[in-house]
DNA sequence: TGAGTTACTGACCGCTCGGTCAGTTGAATG
DNA sequence: CATTCAACTGACCGAGCGGTCAGTAACTCA
């Protein structure tokens, strides 16, 4: 039933896809640098050097280049995470893992944590963010944090506690200082901000 | 050198006062439900049931509506935050209360922190926001919680940690408590949530 | 009652911007 | 070298919106 298709990418394919990856590259910086409402796409299409019209050979609207950024920065840390997470034996080095590899992922990509917090924003007001997949992601990696509490809970390595609130509580811990480093109210080491994270969260949970 | 001015506010101001707080509250309906991009300015005036020119007589942009909205809020739980922490004797006390508050004031006021918080995510691109005293604000909350947390690890309450970070920690734990709830995550009743981030925070931080 | 004044109205203006499409370019092919 | 065609261009269109202002309503006061 499937058609018969070509084994080898042709060259076309390689083009076409070098322009998706060079037009997404430069719509991060410039939905980045504007936001999603002060961003043109003639901005867009002047920073990856093409005409806007070539814009919409590659993507059919300014709102579909927002969410394929969006969505590749987080599949790509949300893959990130969940290896980091289930290659540590303990809660104490699950949620450390998670912890640093947010910290490093969002610090090595501003640009794409810039869309993803003002997304967040807008998630609390516009809809059409809810239905489109992203809750979906974030709430994935909450869960990824439950699940590690609940066993952890199990193995009583935590006092008695609601794993879902801790996660969520984790989880805000983590965003609120890669927005802090952001913004340029924290100034030390990665390694030292993971160092405090998780062991104020660790405090906050562990059975003893 | 001071001017002449009347004693008895006139009809006039009450008028002037009462126009103000109506647009301003039809406002804050209109950029809660669609955003600052998303609100036009004649959503406003249908809201508030007068034209769009009546608008202009009392606010010279639509942005400096929208500050307003965000000014009375802000100031308000500020000084609502600052009399409750005030009033507070330990440590564990000052941050319950400062918990507490925001906690019940956001929830009371549900609007508002959609604008808030869709604000918080501009702050980290629109650079305009920054320059405009919320940073401030929000930093001064900051600082509140900070030197509490200073001097309650003066008097050995806590074990020794960064005070600004804790105070960051803090209110990050709470930012994302009041959010989840927004948005339907949460279920439990404030008093049970306020419990558990207070504790969990206490037993992160405290001594013993 | 009518003249003067203030509050309000909403049609209108200018401009921005998302999206389109007729035309151009240049590489591949024979 | 001529032909073809996919990739690309950018002038253009129409909608939406912030902000204005000439006109109207309503109120005051002599």
């Amino acid at each position: 039933m499937t058609l018969q298709t070509p084994q080898r990418r042709t060259k076309r394919d390689v083009l076409t896809e070098f322009r998706h990856a060079e037009i997404l590259a430069a719509a991060r910086g410039v939905f980045a640098e504007k936001g999603f409402a002060g961003a043109s796409v003639d901005d867009i299409a002047q920073a990856a050097g093409v005409a806007k019209g070539t814009i919409y050979l590659y993507y059919p609207s300014k709102r579909e280049i927002y969410f394929a950024a969006l969505r590749e920065g987080l599949t790509a840390l949300a893959v990130k995470t969940e290896a980091r997470v289930a290659g540590a034996e303990t809660l104490y080095d699950q949620i450390r893992a998670y912890v640093e590899t947010k910290l490093r992922y969002f610090d090595e990509n501003r640009d794409f944590f810039k869309i993803y917090f003002a997304e967040l924003g807008n998630m609390v007001t516009q809809h059409e963010t809810r239905d489109s997949g992203f809750e979906q992601i974030y709430l994935d990696q909450v869960a990824l944090l439950e699940n590690a509490v609940r066993q952890g809970g199990g193995r009583g390595e935590t006092r008695d506690l609601p794993a879902r609130s801790v996660a969520f509580a984790i989880a805000n811990l983590t965003r609120g200082a890669v927005t802090q480093r952001l913004v340029g109210w924290t100034e030390g080491s990665i390694e030292r901000e993971v160092e405090l994270l998780v062991d104020l969260a660790w405090k906050g949970i562990s059975s003893q």
